[in-house]
DNA sequence: GACTCCCCTGACAAGGTTGTCAGAGCGCAT
DNA sequence: ATGCGCTCTGACAACCTTGTCAGGGGAGTC
């Protein structure tokens, strides 16, 4: 670390408000304020004077107190409440939110939940404190009833990835059992009949889709389902490894897997990987992730789209600003079924 | 899409006030502000009466116009400012600072920039509007002089990954040029006598200092740079793919390869592999990437820390906040080198 | 019983802004 | 000269809070 020599301390100076531009400028407040906010009503040199004083003071119009003020009460401000900034799926549904309030010069308060119960509701407080204008929300756990007073205020709600238990609501969904069930089918074409599930935690509700979905298609191929093929509650790239291992490792083992999310894919290619299985078992994963058709073999995904998610979800709760009041809507996106080369292995002759 | 049939449509009842509560309770408002606040001396009874009211009414305690009264004038809340909130440099960096600015319960205004110097200022001056108490903040461009400004209204400024221009403030940077020097050399350790370079925006500070980094490596092991072998101006996967095939289609190929940053990396590794070469050409990218450890053959990178930098800036920030007036520092941060296979390729015989 | 002291409480103003409205100033017709 | 209508402007209140301060009331002391 090195330190700079720095200009000489310079006491701060406040921020210059309203007033200090009207004392300089020698009109009063409203006349600025009509001028900074475009409202036609000023002679063109007192609008002159009043644009010298600004940028000579800098003025900066205080965005809070302005909306305190005015009759819609509007901050320009959207909240979003997500699973994991650091996670692609949160961060690039994040990012396809930005561009669409960007677009209204609206601005984005954004925090992790981490699947905490309590903290998806300290966020939602601290958001609504500040009076956001709208919520874009990845609920976690079992009950959002708490936010109908939220939505009686006038705050409008979108719910994204999973469906909001207790409420009425607008919400953005992937068709999560359909992709899995999709998944099963390929593997299941491709000459599999003992196709194991990897799952996440079971009470995610996303999970239980993906779960049921995987359920269905092995009913609708007559397949058994064999419970020792079922592994949920796997949270983590090492879980997920782990119980990959222990499955390949067991007699009777299955000849393909689906994966039910990002994490766990990854977790189940590192132990095939080193098991020197990758060619030999088939893995299909739930969302896709960068590089993965990069790895060797190529990796079969049901993918996902996080940015349409964040998009649709941003216009549906623009929608609602601007004065929407239409029944709630729940928009159900497909997944596609990404065959890269991983899915299509054909199971060993035994 | 699907449409729920909604409970009779009621009318937004808007957000309770203070002055409700107080009247509801029978108390002034100011006691009701103790309350909220919990400031000492009220009696329980009141207290018990102040509770009722809120709850009944489900007040929210203003933040805004909280922070517009209170002397202190901080709002909780910080800006960021990032180059791509859907790349990973950027996400897992914010979701370091939020978990550094969690722990004071402060919230986080962010926006990405794409390189967009127009874009950095717009956010900059959103933020500031609203009177956020700090920004963090990845600089584009060749000015932040700027910014000056909000320095001297009080408002702490970090910048992150990259120095600012034309102003003395605190950022947080990984060493550039020695990173990239440790790839050089490392890839001259394996016997390289041609190593390549391909490298982001040259006008990109970071990208100027890994360069540099570059040539003083070949210097300093004697080799003669190839102009032939330099190559600017990269700044996606395809760019860098093509750029990797023309290279080594050329007379006079280069044995290795470093890569100057994360998606040039990515459009090497497509390219070799494309090529059939992953095998033969040595390859070491600056910035680690999820999965480098899982592709064939795995990936030595130069890494850099973003959760580190993320942290650091955000202590940073806060110290300031906190007080600390003290002169303007630069942390520089390590890069570690960690070679996993593909930078320790040997030149093959010709 | 008079007096101090302390604890609670509320009235009032202020923070930076905008909505309302009345008044000032002007041109023009009578 | 008077009246009318128009445009431009500022005084004032209000948005929702909190800081300040003075007053009311009870307990404790002499």
């Amino acid at each position: 670390m090195t330190e700079h020599a720095d200009p000489a301390i310079t006491p701060y100076r406040p921020r210059a408000t309203l007033r200090e531009v009207a004392a300089m400028a020698g009109v009063s407040m409203k006349t600025v304020s009509r001028v900074v906010n475009g409202e036609a009503g000023v002679t063109p040199q007192k609008v002159d004077a009043v644009r010298v004083a600004i940028s000579r003071l800098d003025y900066r119009p205080n965005v809070s107190a302005s909306a305190l003020r005015r009759s819609s009460g509007r901050t320009a401000a959207i909240g979003t409440v997500l699973e994991d900034l650091a996670n692609p799926f949160s961060s690039v549904l994040l990012r396809a939110v930005e561009d669409v309030a960007n677009e209204r010069r609206v601005l984005i308060l954004t925090g992790s939940v981490d699947e905490d119960q309590q903290r998806e509701r300290t966020l939602v407080r601290a958001f609504t404190e500040r009076r956001v204008d709208g919520l874009i929300i990845a609920p976690v756990g079992e009950d959002q009833g708490y936010l109908r007073a939220e939505m009686e205020a006038g705050t409008p709600l979108v719910f994204v990835d999973r469906q909001p238990q207790g409420l009425l609501a607008d919400c953005v969904l992937s068709d999560n059992e359909a992709g899995a069930r999709d998944a099963v089918h390929h593997l299941a074409d491709a000459g599999h009949r003992r196709i194991a599930y990897l799952g996440d935690l079971a009470l995610i509700p996303t999970a239980q889709q993906r779960f049921a979905g995987y359920q269905r298609a092995l009913l609708e191929r007559g397949l058994a389902p064999d419970p020792a093929h079922v592994v949920h509650d796997l949270h983590t790239v090492d879980d997920a490894a782990r119980a990959t291992a222990a499955l390949l490792g067991a007699a009777d083992a299955p000849t393909a897997l689906f994966a039910s999310q990002n994490l766990v894919t990854i977790g189940a290619i590192t132990a095939l990987q080193e098991l020197g299985l990758e060619h030999r078992v088939a893995l299909i994963g739930f969302d896709d992730f960068p590089l993965a058709d990069l790895l060797q073999p190529r990796v079969s995904v049901i993918a996902q789209d996080p940015a349409a998610m964040g998009r649709a979800a941003a216009e549906l709760l623009f929608q609602r600003l601007d004065g929407d009041r239409g029944r709630s809507r729940r928009l159900l996106l497909p997944t596609t079924t990404v065959p890269r080369g991983s899915g299509e292995i054909a199971p060993e002759a035994r």
